[in-house]
DNA sequence: GCCAACGTTGGC
DNA sequence: GCCAACGTTGGC
């Protein structure tokens, strides 16, 4: 089993917004990093921190389960989305996205600035490399953040 | 809203 | 395949 971190914009989708349904597809990464973790690594069963960007209170809020492997992303086919990709084809489609249900909202928001300040946690992606929005979070990592949420 | 850091594009 | 120009992310 293996944690993530998934990034979103409260203003957009925040954990309330996935608190009230029973289950959402990720869709619409358009990074190539990001791109290959979702095809190539995650599995239905890891779970996931939800991490709120661009916001009053930058942090993670909570957690989800993934609950499919990554599969292939449909706004990428549709001329109408925003997303639409006029490369990609059913044969040889671009981008991936998955399934995933709410879990569990903190109680609080655990602040980014906090995570920067823990040596623990000094080589999350979050720290290192700002602009990754699905990122691997490693078995220590998350239990030390799961262990400050309590 | 600013702007640094990073990613992407496209001419050569 | 290099790299300059441009676009985007995201903390502050």
């Amino acid at each position: 089993m293996a944690y993530w971190l998934l990034k979103t914009e409260p203003d957009e989708y925040s954990i309330d917004d996935l608190a009230k349904v029973d289950s959402f597809c990720w869709d619409e990464i358009r990074n190539y990093q990001a791109r290959n973790l979702i095809r190539d690594q995650i599995k239905t069963g890891d779970f996931a921190f939800i991490y709120h960007s661009s916001c009053k209170q930058v942090g993670i809020a909570g957690i989800v389960e993934i609950i499919s492997d990554g599969e292939i992303e449909q706004a990428q086919f549709n001329p109408e989305h925003a997303k639409f990709d006029p490369k990609a084809t059913q044969e040889k489609p671009k981008w991936y996205s998955f399934q995933l249900k709410f879990k569990q909202k903190f109680n609080r928001i655990i602040p980014l600035s906090w995570i920067k300040q823990q040596p623990e946690l000094e080589d999350m992606v979050l720290c290192k490399q700002g602009r990754l929005s699905v990122q691997p979070v490693t078995q220590p990592q998350w239990q030390f953040i799961i262990a400050r949420a309590k």
